[in-house]
DNA sequence: GCTGGCATTATTGTCAACAATATTAGATCA
DNA sequence: TGATCTAATATTGTTGACAATAATGCCAGC
């Protein structure tokens, strides 16, 4: 694999990003670009090239002649992605259905077991099937082989998808549910069968969603819908 | 509505990004750095944030110390692309159908009449229906009420789009049998059944993915394939 | 005491020069 | 003649300073 041979604009894009996504950078907060490039070492050149960057793929707006803010999540805009994850990842699974090799087939069940094996081991503890999860969904993703849909799916909304995993710890708590439709969707990729696996996905997506919004109505969050 | 208040940066986005989706800067081309910004009257600082900005859009791709290239149009890009519209466009499509209200409804039925009549006068020329039928989805997407649905339709995925139609010639050549097929998807929209709607707005684009299909093939495009 | 306008400050946008990397051209050698 | 290494050139990456715009604080007036 290849190392580095890159710019500092994606290098310091790269940790402000992970810094947002993991909440050390504040939903809402404003971002100010002298203080960034201190920071991280650099001048403000390359930093605004990563904030661009970064406003691509709406972890951040701008407004011209005043700044940046970190964007601030709701339950609305979760939703909407899901919605969005629901056809999307449906329409991934179902291409992957039909275009998988046996040997990416066999890949994806190996990782189903050693899940499957964690899960006992653990007992419950699912972050790290909250990681599996994300696995799975990944090679899928990879496996439909329509290079701008994993663009879509594995870039911009995978990055969303993960802070609000991060800021609201909406790991999984049914990993052995969502390990038995996994296993399902498995199923119907194996026998190439794309309408069902791409029906199961959708089934997945949906009650994903579900559970996430029983427990963020739950948790009834403070930090939603303020205006400082 | 509101008029300026932007960035260098901006406008010479905007104008870059219009050359190259009109074909104004070729595919594959190479762009240099000091020339665009002569040419634009700017300095690099700012075309660099608008060539980011473009880069985000997919529009160009850029390689660290080597410079941006104009991306390359591709029969199975083009593919690609008709796949997601199809199921992104008909999820707006059903949402539409549950939330547009009767003023939305109603202006959408007379788009459509306005474009009858259009094609009645125009007898078959159908550049103008291109753009009416860019406008009936626009609309339809812009009522799904989904704003991030709204971004990826009618931000990035758009432009790639309207690329193809003015490089490859694409325009339409069954206006009435189009026109017929967004009646459908309006009454669905009217009656609120958005399973149909979106249904209908699926094969709506799969019908218009055939036809360029079939076209492309026709025309057996000397400039797709090359790597010079 | 509050509001409105003005001066000050801070922050963003833009520029031109410098440094680092890649590309090209030429020369040397097999 | 062809290939390979090297020097010259061009292009990209980065920096710090300057200009323009917005945010802040102060003062006067009601």
């Amino acid at each position: 694999m290849e190392v580095e041979a890159t710019t500092l604009a994606n290098k310091v894009c790269d940790r402000i990003v992970k810094d947002i996504i993991t909440g050390v950078i504040a939903q809402g907060q404003k971002l100010n670009e002298p203080e960034l490039a201190r920071t991280h070492g650099i001048s403000r050149g390359p930093l605004r090239e990563a904030m661009s960057r970064i406003e691509a793929m709406r972890l951040i707006t701008r407004v011209p002649n005043v700044g940046a803010r970190v964007v601030k999540l709701s339950y609305g805009e979760l939703l909407e992605i899901y919605q969005i994850r629901e056809t999307l990842e449906g329409l991934a699974a179902r291409l992957a259905a039909q275009t998988m090799s046996v040997d990416e087939k066999a890949e994806l069940r190996l990782l189903l077991t050693s899940h499957h094996k964690h899960i006992l081991d653990t007992q419950g503890r699912s972050y790290f099937q909250q990681e599996g999860d994300v696995d799975f969904h990944y090679r899928i993703v990879h496996g439909s082989k329509n290079q701008r849909l994993i663009d879509m799916l594995a870039g911009d909304l995978y990055q969303l998808v993960r802070m609000y995993r991060y800021q609201f710890s909406l790991s999984s708590n049914r990993p052995e549910q969502a390990l038995k439709e996994h296993d399902q969707i498995c199923s119907a990729i194996e026998e190439g069968d794309g309408e069902l696996a791409e029906w199961l996905m959708k089934r997945h997506i949906n009650n994903a969603r579900n559970n996430i919004m029983l427990r963020m109505q739950a948790q009834s969050d403070p930090q939603i819908g303020e205006t400082p």
